[in-house]
DNA sequence: GTAAGATTCAAACGACTGTTTGAAAGCGTA
DNA sequence: TACGCTTTCAAACAGTCGTTTGAATCTTAC
């Protein structure tokens, strides 16, 4: 069906069938959500044929894992490492809250940058992920986050010794919603500022941003 | 269709169409989100024939509207006058970062006491709301939040002299953020803390709690 | 070359979607 | 009772959904 160029030299632009599969389903489920995006527009995005992602992944929902696991757990992964790199350095003394809020935001923006723009729609996806209800999305979430935020958990009781647990997990919870809600809605910022002069600011200034808020919630005396 | 009682006395439990299509619709659309949510399940659980959503409504889409406008509208409309009434009460004195945050979020929890039960499920509904990508349920929210935002951005520039205009219009991004996501995630909590001790907790605490935590925030040394 | 296996393709499957229809039923009023 | 109006109802509409199928095509190795 190709009609400009029979055949171009299978160079550039062209990935395997599997990866244009998850990197158009992961731009439109950003876009659209998990149950409004249908394959027929994957596949059509992706220019690639609609059974393709039956027979390369097995069903919509066995995608939508595919999806995330792609990229959720080097994301993860990096997280873990650059908190243990900051312990190492810190040789047994405490870190501090900031130290480690950067540690968390900012591998994502390492991951940002890692894959250009695609990355920063993953981000938005996962925002959008985590308060879908609907199928086993919230449950994958679970088991691929468990182990690093019982790590920043820790990490988090250490610098922060007078805060009860119970606090300190309510703290987090609001921190990952933020966080989500940051990257859902980056586009979303206009529904509150009349002006749109906040537009203009890059995502490593946003991040920021968002650590300072965070750090000085997580403090917040008892 | 009703086997056990032919005709029950038209007593409680039997408001009228619109209003049942309303109370599931609501609560459905929290479960499994908008789309996902079909008008079959609805008039089902609420027990009407299909075709009268779209005799009352129109259609799905304008079901969705009036499930918003429906709560969200009074909901504004306390806080706007909550926060009137404290300006009154200070006297010119500029209020405390304290008093506006809880004007607003303390709005929300009376709005859970008047309806019971459904109250809440609707907070989880708007938090769902905020970062659902589909058809014009934002764009809706933009319009329904604007005025409240607008009042409640100019009382917190006089709380907060010193921030940048920007800096706060983020900040407000931030709390919108936490707040949207600790109402859509209430159950979620489950995800970050391995221990279930976090779940005894009524609203009102967690709700003060979020408070703290966005005051904090809001107040954060530039 | 041919055969075997992996992949793509157009077409169709049954199930489900929101919406429409026209008749049936309820209901207040004259 | 008979009327007009509102509301309910079962049935069907056209369309989309995720998935399956079997043949066509590509790739690799002998």
């Amino acid at each position: 069906m190709t009609v400009s160029i029979p055949s171009l030299p299978h160079d550039s632009d062209h990935h395997d069938t599997k990866a244009r599969i998850l990197e158009a389903a992961e731009r439109l489920f950003m876009e659209h959500g998990f149950s409004a995006t249908s394959l027929r527009l994957i596949t059509g995005e992706a220019k690639v044929n609609l059974a393709s992602v039956n027979y390369h992944f097995g069903s919509k929902e066995a995608l939508i894992e595919a999806v995330f696991t792609r990229r959720l757990a080097p994301l993860n992964r990096e997280r873990v490492t650059q908190l243990n790199l900051l312990e190492a350095k810190a040789d047994g003394n405490p870190l501090t809250v900031e130290q480690i809020i950067d540690a968390f935001v900012m591998s994502a923006l390492q991951m940002g940058d890692d894959h250009s723009e695609t990355g920063t729609v993953f981000l938005r996806l996962l925002g959008r992920a985590f308060s879908d209800p609907g199928s086993g999305v919230r449950s994958l979430l679970a088991k691929q986050y468990s182990e690093v935020v019982a790590r920043f958990k820790r990490a988090l009781a250490k610098a922060l010794p007078d805060l009860p647990e119970k606090e300190l997990v309510w703290r987090m919870h609001f921190m990952f919603g933020t966080m989500a809600y940051t990257n859902a809605g980056m586009d979303a910022i206009q529904l509150i500022s009349s002006c749109t002069s906040a537009n203009s600011d890059d995502q490593i200034t946003i991040l920021k941003r968002v650590t300072k808020f965070l750090v000085a919630g997580l403090k917040a005396p008892e």
